[in-house]
DNA sequence: AGATGCACCTGTATGC
DNA sequence: TGCATACAGGTGCATC
């Protein structure tokens, strides 16, 4: 499931490919994957325009189009983006196909159809996708323990869907979140109010900590995940925490704990993480 | 406002 | 073998 290293990874590879280069139209099989406007208005907003830069915000990629628009893309659970030649074969699942200059094409395929894609004209606000809610970014500053306390200590929920909460930490999902729990020592299931001092510096440094190598292995492909090139990372080699519920921890040789929280699968140390 | 549960989807794994 | 069921989890929404 592609978070926020992953889509880093994404705009990494794609930026070469992608600068400079004109979209000549786009071949829509599937329209519902097109979010704002209709998709339509959303084909002929992007027919021609020249892509100028990539950005990403949180676990959305956003292309810049040179009449100032932007293209917002989330792929949420089973989404790819890969550029290549229109001579290469399909992935399954295409919805879209955005035909570009020289013979190239930038393709769009989701199994489960969870993604989406929002153009937003320019100076238009972003009224349409989730992205307008999120907080800062965890490495660029947004991550400080003073912030993470400020914003949780006072909140019912247990540390793991804290740090799930998109509005208070942009980007992090349910694999780097385990991560970062293991890594700073603490278990998922504590209640937020009950983290001290000490833990919410431990927490807000290993988060960016997690997250920096997680983009130096060029992310986790764990089941569906591909940069824009087609490739896999290679951070599901260096996992500790994520799906190794009923291994051994790679700390201290306990039998790592696997349960639910808020509805989604969540493995710990119950010997590391107090 | 904040917390909770469900809907959205399909491929894969498991149980009978 | 075939079928039913559980599970994977990011986000938006309804509900309390």
């Amino acid at each position: 499931m592609p978070e926020l290293p992953e889509v880093e990874t994404l705009k990494r590879s794609l930026e070469p490919l992608l600068t400079g280069r004109r979209i000549l139209s786009l071949e829509m099989k599937r329209p519902e994957v097109i979010k704002h406007p209709d998709a339509e208005n959303f084909a002929q907003g992007v027919a021609g325009q020249r892509i100028q830069s990539l950005g990403r915000r949180g676990k959305y990629l956003l292309l810049y189009l040179e009449n100032g628009s932007r293209l917002l893309i989330h792929l949420r659970m089973t989404g790819r983006l890969v550029c290549c030649e229109e001579a290469a074969e399909e992935l399954p699942h295409t919805h879209l196909c955005f035909h570009l200059e020289n013979g190239q094409v930038l393709r769009f395929s989701d199994v489960r159809r969870f993604g989406g894609l929002w153009l937003l004209a320019a100076g238009e606000e972003d009224q349409y996708s989730g992205m307008k809610k999120l907080g800062p970014e965890p490495l660029e500053g947004g991550c400080c323990p003073e912030r993470l306390e400020t914003a949780l200590s006072r909140r019912k929920i247990c540390i793991k869907q804290g740090i799930l909460d998109q509005s208070v930490l942009a980007g992090l999902g349910n694999i780097y979140a385990d991560e970062a729990l293991f890594r700073a020592g603490i278990r998922p299931d504590r209640p937020c109010s009950s983290l001290s001092r000490a833990e919410w510096e431990a927490l807000s440094q290993a988060i960016p900590e997690i997250l920096s190598a997680a983009i130096r292995n060029r992310g986790t492909s764990f089941s569906d995940y591909l940069d824009g090139e087609g490739r896999k990372g290679e951070n599901q080699n260096c996992l500790q925490a994520y799906q190794r519920g009923g291994q051994t921890c790679l700390r201290c040789g306990a039998v790592m704990e696997k349960t639910r929280i808020g509805g989604r699968g969540t493995c710990f140390c119950p010997c590391c993480q107090k």
